[in-house]
DNA sequence: TCGTATTTTCAGTTATTTCTGAAATTACGA
DNA sequence: TCGTAATTTCAGAAATAACTGAAAATACGA
């Protein structure tokens, strides 16, 4: 079946939903028709071929194989074999919470964990002469602050999703749970 | 004083900070030499004038005007006044947790408010005709996901560092309290 | 295994962003 | 208030990123 995709219409919604998207790609840092793909995906109902993308977001069909490529490389896209039909189609997790997830996690391996990494090898060669003290110790702020957010998301990653939820309902009345905490534990 | 300024000795520690920070800079969205310009701001013990940061990090004039610009647009700048120099010169807030949240907030400004409000744009039209109903049910999904996070976020702005700290160091073992606090509290 | 539908790659083009020098503007000390 | 140091603006140049079409590679059904 080489040209049978029907194409896909878009309403209102989706049409502003889609360039929305492809308008702030640049800001989150992806680019305008990868931000556009994905947008659709998610709003699909039903997975969609690489040809489907191209042809309802008006994309060259090699850009959506690269924006497709770029996808993966950010663990954001399901794949969905059909029988009887050599194309792939694409669709996003269900769960916004995974997709969530996924994006924390790839997004600090990309912006912070070189970051960390940079500023841990600053740290070590401190016996470095000439290393300002004062840059040092500044550093040295950056890393920890940086290090205990980090950790910090590693944990609630570890928590189920409706877990997650209710904590960040809590908000800031966490505040009294640790005065509790507090005294509880009786750190002096 | 037209042009006493002295020049800036970079040790390895500080070059390295430096060029890691332009070349993260167009990951993180903003670009090299802003990110090279803050990366030395913020490692300086002492304010520095535009001037010493164009020497410094060899870039225009013209180039450090615009970057300043950037950077005063997003609150990162501290101007430090002299007497008897017409200079202006800059810094960075001392604590770290200050820049944090500071990023934090205008982030969240750029990044996903806009977003926000389309989601809610989308919502609202619900009436609209035409519009998928499995479209609509994955925009309100993520719009309370964002949502959730965001008014979290804005309750942890209120917070003071040490006990945002206090709180980040507890990690997952908020389970723990969050048990407690079920039982305590005793919603069905 | 073969033939072809499908996908990927990549060199070249186009679009976007960043950077510069020169000119205009601002603002401060004398 | 004047003179000039300091800063900003901005049009064009340079650098980077995004996108395309054509050709190569892959892979699936028959």
């Amino acid at each position: 079946m080489q040209d049978s995709d029907n194409l896909i219409e878009l309403d209102d919604v989706a049409q502003a939903f889609i360039q929305h998207f492809g308008e702030m790609g640049s800001r989150w840092g992806i680019n305008r028709t990868v931000g556009q793909m994905y947008a659709l995906l998610v709003i699909s109902e039903h997975p969609l071929s690489a040809d489907q993308l191209a042809e309802t977001l008006h994309l060259s069909r090699s850009n959506v194989s690269m924006g497709i490529k770029e996808l993966n490389a950010w663990n954001l896209l399901r794949t969905v074999p059909r029988s009887g039909d050599r194309k792939t189609y694409f669709t996003t997790p269900e769960d916004v919470w995974e997709i969530a997830r996924t994006l924390i996690a790839e997004k600090r391996k990309r912006e912070i964990d070189p970051t960390l990494s940079m500023m841990r090898n600053a740290l070590m060669s401190e016996s470095t002469p000439g290393a300002s003290q004062y840059a040092l110790s500044r550093i040295r702020d950056m890393h920890d602050l940086i290090e205990l957010l980090v950790d910090w998301s590693d944990e609630m990653q570890t928590l189920q999703s409706t877990r997650l939820k209710q904590l960040f309902k809590l908000g800031s009345s966490v505040n009294k749970v640790l005065d509790l905490t507090d005294k509880v534990t009786r750190k002096k």
